[in-house]
DNA sequence: TGTCCTTCTGCGAAAATTCGCAATAACTAA
DNA sequence: TTAGTTATTGCGAATTTTCGCAGAAGGACA
């Protein structure tokens, strides 16, 4: 998936921060390495590339870009962290337990849930991505209780 | 929140699993500590009462029981994990990024999601608990973007 | 183009979490 | 009650993630 880079450095410098190449050779290595794409990943990926760039650096631009709503985090069915890149229009995951396959679902299933939080709780939910754990097709009747 | 300690521990040794003094004590400070209880609180609980008790046991004894239904999952708004206790009724929460506080769903709201899910895409969402994340009440109109 | 201000990075150490293995101890069955 | 089987623990090391600070460098402005 590709990256409006122009768009996003120019989005960058008007909220005061700066484009980096650690920034860019980071945002390039999620786009890259596909759709759920693990801190190490991106270390071992951009390591090659510049080999001085630190892991910390990795973990601080990761979270930084997802501040600024152009990554999104995804959790993983091991419970770890993942990051991809957040397209427009968000989207989720339904991720299988037993066989850790993920299922993209459009934002309209989100909808009317969204809405009733917001009408009964007064409570904005953040939509930038949603992960629902649980059983696919293929593992539902396998996974026993 | 109090647990039926005799039978959690029956349903352990049914399923071939041992009861130890560790896991009964890890158990007692979930619920002692409340609702959304870090590793390391717990850790530093039992290891007043226990000081041989180690860090790795804590965390292996909190997986183990989360697995058991016993224990469930909790991400905090910085995107670390805690634990509860797993009522009969699962609950679920809405998570302020601002302001931290948590907020209690009935099980309910979940239901019609759920079952959208099952008929549209044969996937059956494990709701022993879901967080969703965003901006309470107090905290929607300050925080701008 | 050069200077200045402040953000970012890299480093090393700290903290958090997981792993492997040998020793311990829970439970089962006699 | 005792002995045997094997799940579980504790330890220390490895791995993952975060932190603090001093130096490097992006970008605004002259």
């Amino acid at each position: 998936m590709p990256h409006n880079t122009t768009e996003i450095n120019r989005q960058l410098r008007k909220s005061g921060y700066r484009v980096t190449p650690q920034r860019q050779l980071i945002l390039d290595a999620v786009c890259q390495l596909g759709d759920h794409v693990t801190p190490e990943a991106v270390y071992d990926h951009v390591h090659r590339i510049a080999p001085t760039l630190s892991r910390a650096t990795v973990y601080r631009v990761l979270h930084f870009l997802t501040e600024q709503r152009i990554l999104a985090m995804v959790y993983m069915a091991d419970g770890r962290l993942a990051y991809e890149l957040a397209g427009p229009e968000p989207h989720h995951h339904l991720v299988c337990r037993s066989c850790d396959s993920l299922l993209e679902l459009p934002h309209s299933v989100l909808r009317s849930f969204r809405r009733a939080m917001d009408t009964q709780y007064d409570f904005e939910i953040d939509v930038s991505h949603v992960s629902f754990f649980g059983h696919c097709t293929d593992c539902r009747d396998s996974a026993g209780a």
